[in-house]
Formats: C-alpha cells, sequence, structure tokens
DNA sequence: AAGGCGGGGTC
DNA sequence: GACCCAGCCTT
C-alpha cells in the first residue's frame, strides 16, 4: 500500500483537534503555522486563541498599532514573527486586496513566510500540492527512506523535498501535510521511535536496518555563551525607569529594567554604578540598595546570571536614548523582555509596599 | 554555509 | 542538563 493512503488513513483516526483546524480560513492558518514555527503546539493554544479574539480577520490585523501586536506576542519568543507577519499582513490588506495569494513565489514573497510556511498555507487553506518540510517530516522522512545526511544541510532538505514530493496524495496534499507532522509529533518522535503504534512501519527502510534508534542524523549545536548581567530595578514615586532595547538583535524593541553586562571581574556593584552612570549621567546612591537576588536563566544560545538591583536613588535624568520613566499602572500596554517579565511579576506579587516599606 | 533569534516541554 | 520544537532572515 502506499504511504498517502496509509498515512491518510491514520490520519483519519488519530488527528489532533487543534484551533486553527477548525476552518480553512487562510489568515487563520497563517498566523497559526507563524506562531508553531520553532514553538511547541501547547505553547501556542492560548496565544492563537487570543490573538482570534482581538484580531479576528486579516483587516483587523493589518490596521492595528505594532506596539499592541508584539505586546499580543509577548512571552512567546522569536518577536520579529510578529512584526514580519504584520508587515505581510499589510501587504496582502493592500496589494492583493485583502486575499491571501495562492502561487507559491506570490505567498513567499510576504515577510516572515519562507520554504515550509508557503508550502503548508497553500497545502492546508487552498489543498494545493506544495510540499511543507519542517522538523517533524525530516525526521519521519529521514528514517522512512534511511537518509543518512546531516538534515540540518541544504542538500539533505532538498532530497528529502523530492522524497515528499513524490509521496504526495493527489486529493489531499493539505491532510497529507498535517499527518507528516501529527505522525512526526506523536509516534515519529526524536528519541525512541514508537513503531509499535506506526502506520507506516512496514515500509519504513530505517527500522527494516534496525536504524529507527540513530536517525536522523543531525549536527549538533554550540555551547551556549555565558553572561553575567546585572539590572537595576529604579524608582521615583510612581514612576520606574525602563529602557526599550534597539530594534535590532536580541528582545527587538522589548522593555527592560536597565541592564548592564558585567565583562571584566570586580564588584558588581560597582559596575552596576558605573554602567548606569553612563546611561542616566546621574550617580545612585548604592547605600539605598533594597534588594538583590540574582536569577540563572539557561537558553540555547545564552547562559544568563541575571543579578537584579532594586535601588532608589535620588535624582536621575536620562540621557540614553532608549530611556523612560513610565509609571506602574502604564506597565501593561509594554512587551517586556522574558527575564524581566518574570521580575515585573514578582514586583506585582511583593507589591511596592512591602518592598519600599523600609524607605518611606 | 553559518549564525542569530526565545521560551518552554520532555526525557 | 541536554535536546528539541509546524523556521526565517541576515551575513
Amino acid at each position: 500500500m502506499k504511504i498517502a493512503q496509509l498515512l491518510l488513513t491514520w490520519y483519519e483516526d488519530f488527528k489532533r483537534d487543534l484551533p486553527w483546524r477548525r476552518n480553512k480560513d487562510p489568515y487563520r492558518i497563517w498566523v497559526s503555522e507563524i506562531m508553531l514555527q520553532q514553538t511547541r503546539v501547547e505553547a501556542v493554544k492560548p496565544y492563537f486563541d487570543r490573538w482570534m479574539e482581538r484580531f479576528p480577520d486579516l483587516k483587523s490585523l493589518a490596521e492595528a498599532e505594532e506596539e499592541e501586536v508584539v505586546r499580543y506576542w509577548q512571552g512567546l519568543g522569536y518577536y520579529s514573527r510578529a512584526r514580519n507577519l504584520l508587515q505581510g499582513v499589510r501587504e496582502v490588506n493592500q496589494s492583493y486586496g485583502g486575499q491571501v495569494p495562492q502561487t507559491k513565489e506570490e505567498v513567499i514573497g510576504l515577510a516572515g513566510v519562507g520554504d515550509y510556511t508557503a508550502g503548508a498555507i497553500l497545502s492546508i487553506a487552498y489543498n494545493k500540492k506544495e510540499p511543507a518540510i519542517d522538523g517533524n517530516v525530516l525526521r519521519v522522512f529521514s528514517r522512512l527512506f534511511c537518509v543518512e545526511e546531516d538534515i540540518s544541510s541544504p542538500a539533505a532538505k532538498k532530497n528529502i523535498k523530492q522524497l515528499v514530493a513524490d509521496e504526495m496524495s493527489e486529493e489531499q496534499p493539505g491532510d497529507f501535510n498535517q499527518a507528516l507532522m501529527d505522525l512526526g509529533s506523536s509516534i515519529c518522535i526524536p528519541k525512541t521511535p514508537r513503531c509499535a503504534l506506526c502506520p507506516l512501519a512496514d515500509c519504513c527502510y530505517a527500522k527494516r536496518n534496525g536504524k529507527e534508534g540513530q536517525l536522523p542524523v543531525k549536527k549538533k549545536k554550540a555551547p551556549p555563551k555565558a553572561v553575567r548581567l546585572i539590572a537595576g530595578v529604579i524608582r521615583q514615586g510612581e514612576f520606574y525607569l525602563l529602557h526599550q532595547r534597539p530594534n535590532k538583535g536580541l528582545l527587538a524593541g522589548m522593555w527592560e529594567f536597565p541592564t548592564v553586562e558585567i565583562k571584566e571581574d570586580g564588584d558588581p556593584m560597582d559596575i552596576f554604578r558605573q554602567g548606569i552612570h553612563k546611561k542616566t549621567g546621574q550617580v545612585i546612591e548604592l547605600e539605598r540598595l533594597l534588594l538583590q537576588c540574582t536569577h540563572i536563566f539557561s537558553h540555547r544560545q545564552w547562559d544568563i546570571s541575571f543579578h537584579y538591583c532594586i535601588v532608589a536613588p535620588d535624582r536621575i535624568v536620562p540621557n540614553d536614548e532608549g530611556l523612560k520613566w513610565v509609571n506602574r499602572r502604564d506597565w501593561e500596554k509594554l512587551s517586556f523582555a522574558g527575564p524581566h517579565r518574570k521580575m515585573e511579576k514578582y514586583l506585582a506579587e511583593k507589591n511596592s509596599q512591602e518592598i519600599w516599606q523600609a524607605f518611606e
């Protein structure tokens, strides 16, 4: 029996009930695919539902402010996805009359839409016969056909894309692509595949050769870099000093408590004072240090040791571009960088009274 | 071809 | 603690 038929039969019985599978609205498919880039289904679900409540259709998103759009992405990571999605949606709204285009060249030309996402949108929303090669499909097919190349290499992706194209269902390309992803996430999983439950076990070359546990081959990632940071929770009355990160790079455009990197050895507080001094032009009285706490954040790329200093300086005049005094009540309008979001919640729980009481 | 870009779940 | 996830963009 053909792979496509076995797969689709299995999919009919075991497909997941997901919010973005309720209908074939291209806009909804598009949003879901962007959110799902490098992000697990369970993490996306609540974000997708909130998103559709606020931006139910393409036009409502196209007319929204970027600041609000990014706020709805806060905590999901890879924030350029939100900005690219907004840009792409505005493009469709203006250049395509609000209708998501139906050709590969047009869709892939939209901001934030690459080869995979274009294939997913076209196959799922319009039932076009386009492959959608993601991590799941690479893993499944590297096993099915015993592809021993490093699947992160463009050459391997090209080869597997051809194999997928050869096996694709003519009538249900969208279901075929989604079935592959469901299979990859529940059966053909990274470490020890559950071959006993797999509808394709009989036609899997890796299993036939006893190599299902060794595939796919994937090059190792570089180890994370260690970084020491120190951040200041700096208050004057009801206002806190916050910093908006630059528009490019890590956590682009997100807000944070003013942060200084500790590069050399020495007293962290001393380095903090000097660094903040450069940003503010004013000296912080360290005698007014209220609380110091340390968080460790592990990350794929960064191993961050984070010191927080809660201080109450005499007088600070911001002279750094992104520095701004923000009323505590206005925080909900800002998008905080990950670690600082947790600190913000911590402050909200402790509430100002307990923390600042010693000073008043 | 390589590296940057988040955050969280799983084993 | 290592690994990985419905990838894309820049250099």
